[in-house]
DNA sequence: ATCTGCTTGCATCAATTGATGGAGAGACTA
DNA sequence: TAGTCTCTCCATCAATTGATGCAAGCAGAT
């Protein structure tokens, strides 16, 4: 049984997935409310009811972007684990710092969705949780902050959350950090990777240190 | 020659800054497109066109609400650097973390119409910009992070800048944010201080000798 | 060719929303 | 009292927006 996103995804000529793909940049770039139906049909080159023929109302077309991009982000980190996995911790901390910048940079529609979707709720509207919790346990497990899933402290948590939402802001903030940075497409996101290095490493080589004694 | 926003600022009881309080409050929690004059209007107990007469089209409200946000936090921050001002590095650091969480904590909408106004732009309006580049380079010379104005490294704003956002997601995402670490109201804010003080210090420490060398 | 099921666009609706005109209430002055 | 100025609300508009009914198009099966 393929739910309709598995099925959109499957094949991106479909048009259910067009929609979907088209639907993913414009909620990015406004929010919910900021978005209508009709800019949507208007980027694909539809009339407004094939639309909703094919989502339903805007909420459930919302909600699908959501799971689809966060499917997306999981799927990505669970292939940098795979990349990391058995080096040293530096190591691993500067690979996965860098493949994440690379990948949300590339595909910066996922980092505004999700911050947007913390910080302005649709009212009213029966909108889906991203799974914030799941992605910070796994980084702080993967990068040894805590043996199992429930014996994370507080601060290890914070920690990674402080990494995770600098990074999202760097990258769903550019346009109006790199001017303020004073650094450009590339070279800004060096100074990201670097700022992020700087800081994420002391911070969790200490924090391992804490948990093995 | 008073602007509109001194007039409603030096008197709290009219309805110019009525409105503007409202209008604060709602904006912060649904962004500019997810708000509506008539919200306001009813959250102040008045018809729409009392709220259009005072302040003229939606967009110019808002850009009230977004002034006098800057202005205050502008204002508090001066306030902290006289506090600081004088004593060793370590402990400035600390006093401005302490201060600055506990007044965005009391004043959560700030931090919500900050980054909302980053993340989201109404397209098509003229919004003001907020001066993310003076405050960050106040910090970073309050800090001792550069000498002067124009001679702050790349890499220092970015430091300052992780802090900075680091700060704002964890007040305007509280809501999101506390189940995720496991810790609600006072107790998550000291989490956040701790964190910031622990990631702060030694970035900060370490920038200033390789200014001074 | 006819039937069936899936897909698409036209026309349309009701509700919402930003915005305004004008009338009336109240205060103050002459 | 009459005049004026400020502020408020009621009524209303045009545009936008979410959503749907329906007929036409089209492919494949019978």
């Amino acid at each position: 049984m393929a739910t309709p996103l598995e099925k959109a995804r499957r094949d991106p000529n479909s048009m259910k997935a067009k929609i979907l793909t088209s639907a993913r940049k414009i909620f990015s770039k406004n929010g919910f409310s900021g978005t209508t139906t009709r800019m949507i049909a208007k980027a694909v080159g539809i009339d407004i009811s094939t639309l909703y023929y094919h989502w339903g109302e805007k909420a459930d077309l919302y909600n699908a972007v959501l799971m689809d991009t966060q499917e997306e982000l999981k799927q990505e980190l669970k292939r940098i684990e795979r990349v990391i996995h058995g080096k040293p911790l530096p190591k691993r901390l500067e690979i996965a710092i860098n493949e994440s910048c690379d990948f949300l940079y590339k595909n910066s529609e996922i980092t505004n969705l999700i911050l947007l979707n913390y910080f302005t709720k649709p009212k009213g509207k029966d909108i889906a949780e991203f799974h914030f919790i799941d992605i910070i346990t796994g980084i702080a497990i993967s990068m040894g902050l805590a043996m199992d899933k429930d014996k994370i402290t507080k601060q290890a948590k914070a920690r990674v959350m402080v990494v995770m939402l600098s990074l999202f802001n760097f990258i769903a903030g550019k346009k109006y950090l790199s001017p303020i940075i004073g650094a450009e497409s590339q070279d800004y996101l060096n100074v990201v990777k670097e700022t992020l290095n700087f800081i994420l490493i002391p911070a969790f080589v200490q924090d391992k240190k804490a948990i093995e004694s």
